[in-house]
DNA sequence: TTGACTTATATGTCTAGACATATAATCGTA
DNA sequence: TACGATTATATGTCTAGACATATAAGTCAA
């Protein structure tokens, strides 16, 4: 509309409350350990309720920014150094965001009573059925990663009758089940032979592996291992904090 | 009202009013899609003020478990399946965490002007001073990993007469430098010859490899890469959502 | 000096309203 | 039937209060 010239829209009044205390800790011009100002005195700073400034500051607490204490005072927080938000994308959008052009190929699904180092791999105890997959995902027709996974089929009885030669399985488990919780263990290994050629790079050369593991309700659904050639392939995390 | 009787202490409206709809999606009771109940009926349900489910709501919405549209309602979210918490502490604390003895070592210590590779791997234009940095750490007086550091001494300028000999530079800096943001890289590698000796491992062996590259207010502040044992060394992210 | 008790105060939560705003639904018209 | 205008409504933000509660700080006695 007419005020094209400079800052956007209006934000609210709590944003601008928020964005300039942060801007002030991120500018280290407030240096961990200091004293922002009190409620009340942003209150009067900014002539609003004392809702309007608490909802600023809880947002800063929830996000690490400050700590609160009662009595005391709200105090910039050290910088962490330890939590990074960790993009772990599903391949196909991965590789589609980089303008590649995504390919999928199953190289084995077999459905089978649960082994003793399947129990293993999933953490469960019953026996039951299981659906063990190998499947390769590439990027302009170059192998980008190979995936190992287990299905529990006690918990996912539709992965049964599902088509995996087509669909991936990341894909077709994220349509299907529910918020999950899951654990991701990153490591680095040599190709062996077989993973050598399922991504046509030389044995010994260097693999970036992904290891997770996903439950909803303390019950096992999948547990895969992603093998991705290491010196291509990156994880990029980024974040504030130290 | 007299709900009183069980255990535990008594947690605060507004969080139970999240935890109650947090579980629910959760267990998979509302799946992606499902709307949960309008503001107006959780104010009937729990007998509260508009405001205090309001501020359940959210925080469920900050966490992207639920979305929240105008005039439609709110709903459950389909898991992303993308942002994982990716905990990168900081070594000593890993270390000293898993109960063993942390060991560090300065292997080298070089001030001088920054080199075209310098300015390179920092992301800087003009030329300046940096010190590079090169030391280990070990837990059990085992090689946990070695780290390999620049350090622009334009926005740091007090680390010119830090004592990296006895505290590592990550800690130095976590302490003489405020709130920061960083990108993280992580890739895998064999070992060469260098690094083989300074990890105490084979050549050819497997390497994880952390990039930091971090920055305060669009000013590079330090870049180091961090090299662990591939097949000993494992990241862990855990987190919700698919 | 130490420990126990009291007090002051900043944050934590909550209320019962208010108006703003985006937009799904409905209605009316071409 | 398709499209534009209107309306209804759920969320977004905000207010001016309130009481609860943890705790820093001060007070006083042993």
């Amino acid at each position: 509309m007419s005020l094209a010239t400079d800052g956007a829209d209006k934000p609210t009044l709590y944003k601008r409350i928020r964005a300039d205390i942060e801007k002030r800790i991120l500018t280290g011009e407030w240096p961990p350990g200091h004293r922002i100002p009190f409620e009340h005195e942003l209150v009067a700073r900014y002539g609003c309720s004392r809702m309007t400034v608490n909802k600023a500051l809880s947002e800063l607490a929830q996000a690490d920014l400050i700590e609160r204490r009662r009595r005391a005072g709200s105090f910039v927080r050290r910088p962490q150094h330890q939590s990074a938000v960790l993009k772990i994308a599903d391949i196909r959008a991965e590789i589609t965001a980089l303008g590649r052009a995504y390919g999928y190929e199953l190289i084995s699904r077999k459905l089978r009573a649960a082994t003793a180092a399947d129990r293993e791999r999933l953490g469960v105890r019953k026996a039951g059925k299981v659906i063990a997959i190998s499947c390769r995902h590439s990027a302009d027709n170059v192998p980008f990663a190979v995936e190992d996974r287990l299905i529990d089929l006690a918990s996912v009885p539709s992965a049964a009758t599902a088509d995996f030669s087509r669909e991936p399985p990341g894909s077709w488990l994220l349509h299907h089940v529910p918020w999950t919780e899951a654990e991701h263990t990153i490591s680095a290994i040599v190709a062996d032979d077989r993973t050598a050629e399922a991504l046509d790079i030389a044995v010994g050369a260097p693999c970036l592996v992904i290891d997770r593991y996903t439950w909803r309700s303390a019950r096992t659904i999948t547990a895969v291992r992603l093998l991705y050639p290491g010196e291509s392939h990156r994880l990029v995390a980024r974040f504030k904090g130290g």
